[in-house]
RNA sequence: CGGGAUAUAGCGCAGCUUGGUAGCGCGCGUCGUUCGGGACGACGAGGUCGCAGGUUCGAAUCCUGUUAUCCCGACCA
């Protein structure tokens, strides 16, 4: 059927939303494709309608093809199995909570790892049932603490969620690379560029991660990436451990007074004024920083680390929380906070703004082994022979030259700051730059985490009961459609690629008299039969300008001009995305737009 | 949760300083003219001025409280 704009319901705007910031947001509302109905919720309109069905079908036919069945689980959900999982407590402000009018508890979905697990468990139990892919395309309830951007990040959306349950780790491996594969078709079918990043798997569990960030100026996300190919989000990022020193012609350290030098930017001008190297000024990152964090393991117990990181690198809080728990022997979260006032009062050895590893092996102050007592861990860089100013635990000195190995050690190494620009990559591909994107997609192996905590455990062939393993793949489906209106743009609005598009041509009529309309019907209801889809701008009254920036507002492909040219029996065929225009007969117009 | 701003017709805004019962542009309706790049004229419909209290003869305007929304940050598969 050929869409009439006469009648279809419609309606565009002549200026930007006053709330919308982004283009992606400011043009879809515009042009009639979605209307806000709450915070971070938007109602779909006929246009954007199409363009999400469109891009539905393409993530459907990839992920079928890799052998997914498609299900649907309900959004709203009951407590218990996110209970099971502790996801109930753990996800905190960000769930959907109600109750139903017995009091009990539910929830709106914010992902359906528990609902597949215990879908599996209900209706399979023995590894020839294995392995199975499923998958559903459906809403998601987050209640951001502050949703923006229109389609971007919202509190409800769509998603693209599947799960891999296989027996063994292999198996996992090979459900994890096939949806790798899907993945990056989907996304170039779409028109979407993307970088599949290494991320950190965090709260979701399990191990190998990576995200599909769509690179933008608007993006949330921070991510690095090399000449060389390297790509990794923030926090994933390992440090390139430099090579050894010699140490043995180093000179010895020195304990030099530097009053007044809390901060690193203090001491470096200190080191330059008291003293000056000749191989060039002492930097931030000569110097050696200990902070004292505050780590509380999963039973509440608390104690406090030192790291040691190069005095020109900030420690990541979250960064810790994620690498802290291995050297400490810790198992589950931990939750890291700088060291309170309290804290430092109980080690009255640690002197604020002069804290160090101690002047010399046998005068060692952190580690297990100092007279503190303090675990402490360093940064990577910190390799046997490196050379550092660092405090002198005694207040107003500093010891320069203090070597490590030879004058000091430490009970671990810890992944713990942010990456610089400039950074080398892990995989010796180049120096890193930082980018922004946007996260369209995030592949996990989930592990055994779910299944362990939900019991979904299947007979091997030995008759043995065995933990099935999982991943979980997500594509933000309602996000594509945002990322396509941001990607694909320009003054006038919007450009879709025609794969996406809520059509295949926009038939607009000007001039007044029956035979134009009727030319343009009988052609649109010619090329509907040659499979294209079309938009008729029948509007009557609706001067044609008006019609032209609506068509370019709008964004279909290809723009097909009913008018003046008639008589002559040509039409205009106007490309939206370059704006090349040129006049086509009549009876030629189906073969060569179906071409 | 911290910081900033806003709330008046479907949309975008003015009016508030100095209180006197609401206005502009777009959009919408009717009629006429116009008809390939956001046309013109005439007439018209549409608003408890976010909400609640207070001051006042009288409040969109002043005072108090409250709610909502947007932006920046924190947070975030």
């Amino acid at each position: 059927m050929v869409l009439k704009l006469s009648t279809t319901f419609l309606r565009t705007l002549r200026e930007d939303p006053v709330d919308a910031e982004v283009a992606s947001h400011k043009l879809l509302v515009r042009a009639g494709y979605i209307r806000r109905a709450a915070p971070g919720i938007y109602t779909w309109l006929p246009l954007g309608l199409k363009v999400l069905a469109r891009v539905e079908a393409i993530v459907r036919e990839e992920m079928n093809a890799i052998g997914g069945q498609e299900v649907h689980f309900p959004a709203l959900l009951p407590r218990d199995p996110y209970e099971q999982t502790g996801r109930w407590t753990e996800y905190g402000e960000g769930l959907f909570r109600l109750k139903d009018r017995k009091d009990a508890d539910y929830l709106l979905a914010p992902t359906h790892e528990e609902m597949f697990t215990l879908l599996v468990k209900d209706l399979y139990n023995s590894y020839k049932d294995l392995p199975v892919y499923l998958y559903q395309i459906q809403n998601k309830y987050r209640d951001e603490a502050r949703p923006r951007a229109g389609l971007l990040r919202g509190r409800e959306f769509i998603m693209k969620d599947s799960y891999s349950f296989n027996i063994d780790d292999e198996g996992l491996d090979e459900a994890y690379m096939a949806h790798r594969g899907a993945y990056l078709k989907i996304f170039e079918r779409l028109g979407l560029e993307v970088i599949p990043v290494f991320a950190q798997a965090g709260a979701m569990g399990g191990s190998k991660s990576e995200e599909f960030l769509h690179p933008t100026a608007i993006g949330e996300d921070t991510f690095v990436r090399s000449a060389g190919g390297y790509a990794a989000n923030v926090e994933a990022v390992t440090t390139v451990v430099p090579a050894s020193i010699d140490y043995a012609n180093a000179p010895a350290f020195e304990v030099v007074d530097t009053p007044d030098t809390p901060t690193i930017e203090t001491l470096v001008a200190a080191a330059n004024e008291l003293r000056p190297r000749e191989s060039g000024a002492w930097e931030a990152k000569d110097t050696l920083k200990n902070v004292v964090l505050a780590v509380t393991d999963p039973e509440g117990n608390r104690q406090l680390v030192v790291i040691g990181v190069p005095g020109d690198r900030q420690v990541d809080l979250k960064r810790v929380e994620a690498t802290v728990g291995a050297p400490l022997g810790i198992i589950g979260e931990v939750q890291v906070e700088a060291a309170s006032g309290e804290d430092l009062a109980k080690h009255p050895e640690l002197i604020a703004g002069y804290i160090g590893p101690g002047n010399g092996l046998d005068q060692a102050v952190l580690g297990t082994e100092g007279t503190s007592g303090i675990t402490y861990l360093v940064d990577p860089r910190v390799v046997s022979g490196t050379s550092w100013i660092t405090g002198a635990n005694e207040k107003g000195k500093h010891v320069f030259g203090l070597v490590a190995e030879r004058d000091f050690g430490f009970d671990g190494t810890i992944e713990s700051v942010n990456v610089l620009e400039g950074d080398p990559a892990p995989d010796g591909s180049g120096p890193l730059r930082t980018e922004r994107g946007i996260e369209m997609g995030h592949i996990f192996q989930l592990g055994r985490k779910y299944a362990e905590a939900l019991d979904l455990r299947v007979l091997d062939q030995n008759g043995k009961l065995k933990v099935v393993t999982m991943g979980s793949y997500g594509i933000g489906v309602t996000r594509a459609v945002a990322a396509l209106a941001e990607a694909y743009h320009d003054e006038n609005g919007l450009a879709w690629p025609k794969q996406v598009a809520p059509a295949d041509v926009h038939m607009v009529v000007t001039g007044k008299g029956p035979e134009l309309l009727e030319a343009a019907e009988k052609l649109a209801s010619e090329l509907e039969s040659a499979g294209l889809e079309v938009i008729l701008d029948d509007r009557p009254k609706v001067s044609a300008g008006v019609k032209f920036s609506d068509a370019e507002l709008i964004g279909i492909p290809t723009i097909v001009v009913v008018g003046r040219g008639l008589a002559e029996g040509v039409v205009e065929v106007k490309d939206r995305a370059t704006g090349e225009r040129r006049d086509v007969k009549v009876e030629d117009v189906v073969a060569e737009l179906s071409a």
